[in-house]
DNA sequence: AATGAATGAGCCTTCATTCAT
DNA sequence: CATGAATGAAGGCTCATTCAT
């Protein structure tokens, strides 16, 4: 059942508590349940990471990681596509994001959580933001981010995150809603950038 | 410590657990958090509730139940109301909200986990939007509804269980971004109601 | 569901109790449960009795009550029934222990703890003994009663209690099975009786 | 006090448990109290078990096992023993029980539930008698099965477990009892094995 | 006679974590 | 690297019992 032998047990480990961790949520995640998804000794998870709590940082930091080293190798200007292209773009983005989702999941979770300071939303957001705005970094007012946060990048991982849920709740049709969504996103969100200075 | 007497042990017991759920999440909380914070005995939560589920099932079914008693009352015509008044009319919803948002947050985080089928905000977001559209109760297109969903009743949950953390990370005013959300959200959801028929 | 209004409570406690012990044992039994078997408030039984373990001895002396008024005003000679008659007085023996069998089972799953010191199963045995032996109250010897015991008294108790499972386990008959250890229990048991003074 | 290193911790669990279990039944036998008296921790009685009950459950395997190992061996013909070889014979059979009569305890108090459906009892009987008869392996009849199981099986089983108590109740001498046991089950159940086909 | 509410202690089970090998 | 065994603490839940009414 478990494969061994795959050589890299850490990367296996990973995997599998992203999976679980957005499946149950992290604190009702087991050690054990990672270990025996993974295919590997519980003890090994511990030789590994320090922490059951490293394990989840260790996923937000490699998906930062992963981010923004995606972001800055495109020094390209990119002047500003044509009408016609920004839909594909988006939904290019939306994809990427979509191949994200459990762990897109995990962070949403632990940001609704009153308590704790996990502000990794809000440092995932500072970046996945800055790179769309590549080029004019001119400094923008905070009205101009609250839109850009709330409307723009909250409700793309919102989308993302909830759609398989969406399409099955209202039973209609993934390629459809994901069509819906870029008219929707694009005339609530997209066209209004010049708006938010 | 624990003021006993009070009467309505129950009541206090969903109070903890509304504010403990929100603080650390569902599974984060322990049974005997909740007692301890509601003052009482560990067992009375079993003699109310047959489970810890129970305690956030009940915590939905309560709310729910609020938001259907105060949505029907309300049988006034509401003609389209005049640019300026839509404002103070969306202002004062939020505001609502705000009064709920630990039960919203605890909704939204069970909301993201893949596993679980507690479609309790798909549940919630039906009501609440049937509200808004109260009248023209002509059944709207697929698309129409995820406009609605996303970018309307989603935006302004999140606006409201994230405001507090994001004004803390990013040090800015509350009512300052009160005001902003409000110019963002009827610029770019509300004006485009008519778009989506 | 629960019938109320029946009056006497405490002896609807008591068949409760009588029947729950008897499906799953003493102490696996809740006092909860059988309130609600009973179908009277839980705390109405510490109202009757001082003690879960008050209910399994009222029990017991109940039983024992009964058997003794049974017992002693039959104070007829009795004298030695002839060999056709036997097997009846057996039966009509056997099925009255049938009506028992639930408190029989407790009984005898007491009696098997080595810890506890329940000698019921023995105080019972003396007096249910001394009955079959009624007017030659002459000591018999101990190999006497050991024979009584273990090969009348307990095998007629052990058939009564098992019957059921039996015939179910093996697939047969309940009515040949009693005729069928008639014939064992007068054969191995019954005829031997002289053979120990 | 917990003597550790002992190496066979699963063991010491499985020995402390059928000591437990036998002195106060199964269901009033805390796994605490077992691990207390196994000298491990807790938690490591989960390790090996999936249950409490599972502790039951390898207790009976274990039995089961070790009966059928010590039955199959013995290949010799065993032509009818002397009158004079059967007696010491069957105090061989007692006294191997009387090393096993803490689980035969427990054996017996779990069959006279009626509720579950434990019929571990059976299942033993059947290997046992099935040994007991080794050689002519013709079907018995229904009758002769309920024979041997009531006034053989279950009779020896009775008095190994219940001797002590008995003498204990009636001050009378254990060697003496097993003696007198001999002479009763020879004349009321082994004599009569030609009588029931 | 009867009940709803309350409680402390205990139960079964699981958790995150460690250690020896 | 990897593992089986082990552990203290805690988790969810139930228990027998009590009390005020």
């Amino acid at each position: 059942m478990a494969r061994k032998s795959s050589g890299d047990s850490k990367a296996r480990i990973l995997e599998a508590a992203e999976a679980l961790f957005a499946e149950h949520g992290f604190s009702a995640t087991s050690v054990d349940a990672v270990a025996k998804k993974a295919g590997v000794n519980k003890a090994l998870i511990y030789y590994y990471f320090k922490d059951k709590n490293a394990l989840i940082q260790s996923l937000f930091e490699a998906f930062l990681q992963e981010v923004m080293d995606k972001v800055r190798p495109e020094g390209e200007p990119r002047g500003r596509p044509g009408p016609d292209q920004i839909r594909s773009i988006i939904a290019a983005e939306i994809q990427r994001m979509e191949s994200k989702k459990q762990l897109l999941s995990i962070m949403l979770m632990e940001a609704f959580k009153h308590g704790e300071h996990s502000d990794f939303l809000f440092t995932f957001a500072k970046t996945a933001m800055r790179h769309a705005q590549q080029g004019d970094e001119n400094s923008h007012s905070a009205r101009y981010w609250l839109f850009e946060f709330f409307t723009g990048f909250l409700a793309s991982l919102t989308f993302v995150t909830l759609k398989d849920k969406w399409c099955r709740h209202f039973s209609c049709d993934p390629d459809a809603a994901l069509d819906h969504f870029l008219d929707v996103f694009i005339t609530t969100h997209f066209q209004h950038h010049d708006e938010f200075d």
